[in-house]
DNA sequence: GGAATAGTTCGACGTATGTCAACATAGATG
DNA sequence: CATCTATGTTGACATACGTCGAACTATTCC
């Protein structure tokens, strides 16, 4: 797998399910406001936001722990909110050598965007 | 959308900061991470989602509670979210004789969404 | 093998959150 | 004023969450 290229490009393997409908078409039902509520609330910590976008920001969306887990708190509390962004679907990683990559999830979060901009746009 | 005001104009009171850069830009720091994580909070839970989608897919982007009570959980708790999300400045609140009418703001959400959107986009 | 470095997992702790039932308030109506 | 309907507020409770230090795992290098 190459790793050099960069968030836009979706390649079939990274395909995430339409999670939602756009928030102003339609009152979403409980199963859809269930799934997208577990990514917004991934983003809903600011160190977690503060990891994300780090890693999102870095050179080709991927990141070493090592490079930004310099964001105030302990570096257990840095893997623990890690986890859960990668359980969120947003981060995935990987280990390459002694050091482990998270790299962002471009699908999901272009769906995410889609959502709030659809809703943002309509009206 | 039949508003008296559309996006564009903020007012005094309603004037949201530029709460954050794109995702992707460069790493967000403490104080636009605690912003933006307010709002993606808001969002992270699945009735304050339902309710917010309920809001928005309504007439004019406004519903009264009555309107959308129907979430599964008891009507005070459907009135502390209400809350909640006027709180983070998503929802915009007026009482019109009985009912009170519950409004989105757009301004907040199209910062949202770009900000998601870009993040997917940029690169 | 042993030591050093990079991350994760575990156990504990205080705080925040979602929920409800009961009570309170606002406007309409008799 | 009494009352009914529509919402908001309060207090209590169980659970979830963010955080840390300590212990554990993986990889490299001597």
């Amino acid at each position: 797998m190459s790793n050099t290229k960069v968030l836009p490009l979706l390649e079939p393997d990274e395909v995430v399910a339409p999670c939602c409908p756009p928030l102003t078409e339609r009152p979403m039902s409980a199963e859809e406001a269930e799934t997208a509520a577990k990514m917004f609330k991934a983003l809903g910590d600011p160190v977690r936001l503060r990891l994300f976008s780090a890693i999102a920001s870095h050179e080709g969306g991927e990141a070493c722990v090592c490079d930004i887990s310099d964001v105030g708190v302990s570096q257990p509390t840095v893997s623990h909110h890690l986890k859960k962004l990668k359980e969120a679907g947003l981060l995935t990683s990987e280990r390459r050598g002694t050091w482990v990559y998270y790299r962002v999830e471009p699908s999901v979060l272009a769906a995410m965007g889609a959502l709030l901009t659809t809703a943002a746009t309509a009206a």
